[in-house]
DNA sequence: AGCACGCCGACT
DNA sequence: GTCGGCGTGCTC
């Protein structure tokens, strides 16, 4: 018999199917991994088919299967056969994905953990008489391991390093490796609340198992109660016989959503998240193996859990950017969920209070089943959202931070004992240019996207068309000359709250607090046990805790994102604002929302001030349709990068020949093409020019075929090509 | 990606 | 003469 093979070695040349021959002593399987000869050395790989015979003349023989288990299943063979055709991933990088790390390069560490006990050859009275009278420290260590052993983690926490050495070079201490059964978060564990549905809730419910779609987009506010659709629907598969995938932005992984989930279903839920370490993840991931459990709730990769018979796929957050892959293997999670659940015969639900454009619209059309949840739990409603024009306090002769309004109700809010939320959006690292007086943004002329200072060479650039233009010294629609650009820091702003209200606790959380993991939480746990008044934050804010306390959320610089060089910026502003705002009033002290704005007008703002989610998609829509952006055109990006300025230079300008030529004879499918340096010219020290195209859909995925395969052909040494469709950001 | 093969310069 | 530079091509 023979074997087809893909083997571990990621690379475009050798991404092929190679025979082997089954010596007939192994039970090679379909799916299974096996060790190869491939050229002078033996390699990992992976049996993706079997087949009675080759065409290739001369044949080595497999050495041996790898795993006692097959570790790919039919599905997934599909699948990645189906992410090669729709987004042109490597077989290998696919397979890479849906096994745990820990299993490639042949060695499964169980895990061991250094154990500590009296050395059995010894007595106990002994031992204690060969210890000076005193070393208080050893006499107590022999006596807190008298009866049972301990970890050395553990009483390296108990004792010092010293004392414990002390009693190991002596021999009377001997050190051994344990190993320990991992279980991720076991702390954690809730209890299940028996809560009544609402009729919302009910109806929501009956969508998703009625519709004879197989997505279903749950557009439901904020406090509307999804989780609890979720967890019901999730039992009501389970009950079923079937299992389920819960996925959640990586940022809401936090242990008080992994309480509800263990409360509620138990050992049947594994998780899969960025916090466990390898050895945590290979087990959580050989439990979904076996069936011993039957849910995961997990980030975006957790969508490859190796779980059998799915009845529900959830994606909770739906428009949340995390869910599209950005670097290899660039992939849609969505697009993933969907064919998990076509072959399951499965359902997918994408939940969201501000679904992404593209969403709503498949939903409109009908390609998605819609159901609304539009009424929050508490009846205290959604806290009122005030917009304040910026550009009044500058004419009053406020250039500081805050606005009269926030800074009296920041006032208030702290007088009355209760706590707030500054956020600072800083999304995206380039900012636009604006004038304090009257609000103008410079924008292009040719993509109506606003323009990126660089202050490399003080000129304002799109970052669409790559249009460059001079840095404007004054207005050029009311004359004034203070013009700003540049960001705001959390620091300064913590510095401010401090000025204005010296005995206030504020905590700061953004990219540079939480540098480690753990800071993230602890931040946020300090804030919820009440140890500061004030919480100042980016975007990292805007999710995860419930506070009951916060009243009052105060929102700068919302135009951050608003005007960034990106055709989803209105979309991301609704979705920031609505989701900040959200904090606010989650108990029954209700809550405000200050929205601090240079574009009062904006219609981002006064439909999210409203929570006018549809008002805003229709006009929003409206504006996509119109400019022609996505989703009524796909925006094309081929990147090419290399420390070599002028090998990429002449690698994009024969790629860009070739793929103009194509786009003169399509005149008709191109509405833009061009060739550029990249926004960001130089990253780690490799240079970037690319490629953008934006182009009609309905010959969308020949035109981006066609993409390909110029990138497949073009390839030169030293310089990475490669491509993305409607990319997140631009650097 | 590795690694062998192979064809040219400067060393014992 | 040969050690070793890295360009080219192959891996079932």
């Amino acid at each position: 018999m023979i074997a087809k093979v893909i083997v571990d070695i990621s690379n475009s040349e050798i991404d092929k199917i190679f025979d082997y021959e089954i010596p007939s002593n192994l039970n090679v399987q379909k799916g299974s991994r096996v060790l190869v000869p491939f050229g002078t050395k033996r390699i990992e790989g992976f049996c993706i088919d079997i087949a009675e015979k080759s065409d290739v003349p001369t044949l080595k023989s497999i050495e041996g299967v790898l795993d006692e288990f097959v570790c790919i299943s039919e599905e997934m063979l599909e699948l990645m056969q189906y992410m090669k055709q729709k987004f042109y991933i490597r077989y290998v990088d696919s397979l890479r994905l849906f096994i745990p790390s820990k299993l490639r390069g042949g060695r499964i560490k169980e895990l061991t953990r250094i154990f500590v006990k009296l050395n059995p050859m010894f007595d106990y009275e002994d031992i204690v008489d060969a210890v000076p009278e005193r070393a208080k420290s050893q006499l107590a260590i022999i006596e807190r391991l008298k009866e049972n052993g301990e970890f050395l983690s553990v009483l390296n926490t108990e004792y010092s390093v010293s004392a414990i050495n002390t009693l190991v070079s002596k021999g009377l201490l001997i050190k051994t490796t344990e190993q320990v059964e991992r279980k991720p978060m076991q702390s954690i564990q809730g209890s299940l609340k028996e809560v009544e549905l609402r009729p919302q809730q009910k109806r929501a419910l009956d969508t998703i198992f009625t519709t004879q779609k197989d997505t279903i987009l749950l557009n439901g506010v904020t406090g509307s109660g999804k989780t609890l659709v979720y967890m019901t629907a999730i039992q009501k598969v389970l009950d079923e016989g079937k299992s389920a995938v819960m996925l959640v932005p990586e940022i809401s992984l936090t242990p008080q959503m992994l309480k509800n989930f263990r409360g509620y279903f138990g050992d049947r839920v594994a998780m899969l998240h960025s916090g466990l370490s390898d050895g945590e993840r290979f087990d959580e991931w050989k439990r979904l193996l076996k069936g011993q459990a039957s849910i995961v709730v997990g980030a975006r990769s957790a969508i490859f859990a190796p779980l059998k018979n799915i009845g529900l796929i959830i994606v909770d957050e739906e428009h949340d950017a995390s869910y599209v892959s950005e670097s290899n293997p660039r992939y849609r999670t969505v697009d993933i969920a969907r064919f998990r659940a076509k072959y399951n015969n499965a359902k997918v639900v994408l939940g969201s209070a501000t679904p992404s454009i593209e969403s709503y619209l498949l939903a409109k059309n009908g390609e998605y089943a819609l159901a609304v949840m539009d009424q929050r739990i508490s009846d205290k409603g959604m806290p009122k959202i005030e917009i304040v024009n910026m550009s009044n306090e500058l004419l009053m002769g406020n250039d500081g931070i805050f606005s009269s309004k926030l800074e009296s109700e920041l006032k208030a809010t702290i007088e009355k004992g209760e706590q707030a939320m500054i956020f600072l959006n800083r999304r995206g690292h380039s900012s636009f240019v604006m004038c304090r007086k009257c609000g103008y943004i410079a924008k292009c002329t040719d993509c109506d996207i606003s323009l990126t200072y660089h202050s490399v060479d003080n000129m304002l650039k799109c970052h669409y068309c790559g249009k460059r233009y001079k840095m404007l010294t004054n207005c050029p629609d009311c004359g004034s000359t203070s013009i700003r650009y540049g960001k705001l820091g959390t620091q300064r702003v913590v510095e401010e709250i401090q000025r204005l209200f010296p005995n206030v606790k504020v905590l700061r959380m953004d990219n540079e607090t939480t540098a480690t993991k753990t800071a993230y939480l602890d931040i946020l746990g300090a804030f919820a046990a009440k140890e500061a008044q004030v919480l100042v934050g980016t975007q990292m804010i805007a999710k995860g805790h419930d506070f009951p306390d916060v009243t009052l959320v105060g929102i700068l610089d919302a135009d951050m994102s608003l005007y960034h060089q990106d055709y989803r910026s209105n979309e991301r502003t609704f979705q920031l604002v609505t989701q900040v705002a959200g904090r606010a009033g989650r108990s029954d002290k209700g809550g405000k929302v200050i929205l601090q704005t240079y574009s009062p007008n904006h219609y981002v703002y006064r439909f999210a001030s409203n929570y006018d989610y549809k008002g805003f998609f229709e006009k929003e829509n409206n504006v996509r349709c119109t400019t022609n952006f996505p989703p009524y055109t796909t925006i094309i990006r081929v990147l090419m990068t290399s420390e070599d300025e002028d090998k990429v230079i002449e690698g994009a300008k024969k790629i860009y020949r070739e793929l103009l030529d194509y786009a003169q004879q399509n005149k008709n499918e191109f509405l833009y093409i061009q060739a550029m340096k990249s926004p960001v010219g130089r990253i780690q020290n490799k240079f970037r020019y690319q490629i953008i195209a934006r182009i009609k859909r309905n010959k969308e995925d020949q035109i981006i075929a066609k993409f390909y395969s110029v990138i497949d052909k073009n390839k030169f040494r030293q310089v990475s090509v490669f491509a993305e469709i409607n990319p997140q950001n631009m650097a």
